[in-house]
DNA sequence: CGAAACATACATTCATCATGTATGTAAACG
DNA sequence: CGTTTACATACATGATGAATGTATGTTTCG
């Protein structure tokens, strides 16, 4: 029988999500260096030719592997922030899920270790501003901070990742994260009022 | 005349020395990946027989050139530190100097974005602890922190290198750098005693 | 028919390994 | 004590395989 008669678009959309999703679970397995781009486009069921197509080459497929997953945490923490009235509550709330989000292998691998080298610091930090940041420079302001917020996001953005990295790689998670958090909390209590 | 009678001893450290001393140089201008092996060799006057005896690759090669990097960090912050009396001022000066230090490209390429893709997030992270997490622990004791020390201390470091990551990337360091030392001073307000 | 989507074949770069050569070191021997 | 012999260390060179990128062909849709 003839092959089902989809439009362009399908076709390219199709493609596209399969290249990511497979590079995403590849590159989270073994890192973007120890996966080439042949066993990429084997596993999706494809050529070379569709991944210099579509993209510009493995480079280029990361950095969507990157966004891809970025848009998907911060749909995520944005998901359980609205869910809680009380701004200051909604701000542990949101670095809770946060870290618990971080914790996860691929976002480890993907987001927090290979992207910065991959693609570079900027357009790493580009991307990632993009995304997470402005959440928590909202949730911050929304907590009641006033001075130097866009820089005290940022430095409590990276001590939320090393926490949540210190959790990911210790042998005893839960014995890890609860110290992490005590750890966390006692840092923030100098930012937030009351 | 006869070449001059070297020990083995001094022949290999010269090489080595070398190797690294170049190594350091290229890696810090274009990153690991886009630097090759021969290039190193060539500019180290050698060949690949050489990396290769010393070092098990090019891996190896850049460890050994991010933990050289690393050692002459430290050794920095603690002349530094030693020069402080009081505890406390010496945890701020400390942290300044750590700030400096890591505002130097080479720095930030090598031993912030690239080491922890190359050699991973544990080797890494067991280099750095070895080496600055030490010193940080031990002032942050010294200053009358006491519950979580070892986890604050990687919070606090975090903390301080994106800071100074912050710092390096801006298009007005000094002003960046104003502002980044505020944002610290609030966040280790709170845990500081008095 | 023309353009987009994809496949195939080829060129190039690069890390690594296997092997060869020279230099230094130490022990045996006279 | 000097020399030779045996061995180890330091380095060079050529081959190999893997991986990326490019150029060109073929199919599928509008």
């Amino acid at each position: 029988m003839p092959p089902p008669r989809r439009s362009q678009q399908d076709r390219s959309q199709a493609t596209r999500s399969q290249l990511v999703a497979v590079g995403r679970t590849l590159f989270a397995e073994r890192g973007y260096a120890h996966v080439s781009a042949d066993e990429i486009v084997a596993a999706a069921g494809l050529t070379r030719g569709a991944l210099y197509h579509h993209y510009g080459g493995k480079e280029e497929l990361f950095a969507a592997v990157f966004e891809n997953l970025e848009a998907e945490l911060t749909a995520e923490v944005v998901a359980a922030l609205g869910a809680e009235p009380d701004r200051s509550a909604a701000l542990r709330l949101g670095l809770g899920t946060f870290l618990d989000l971080c914790s996860r292998p691929d976002v480890v691998r993907i987001a927090l270790t290979d992207a910065p080298a991959v693609l570079g610091w900027e357009r790493w930090r580009a991307i990632e501003a993009a995304q997470g940041l402005g959440v928590l420079v909202d949730a911050l302001r929304a907590a009641g901070v006033e001075r130097d917020v866009p820089t005290l996001a940022r430095l409590v953005l990276s001590a939320v990742i090393e926490a949540a990295l210190l959790i990911a790689h210790h042998p005893q998670p839960e014995q890890a994260r609860a110290e992490a958090e005590r750890a966390l909390t006692a840092l923030l209590a100098g930012l937030l009022p009351g």
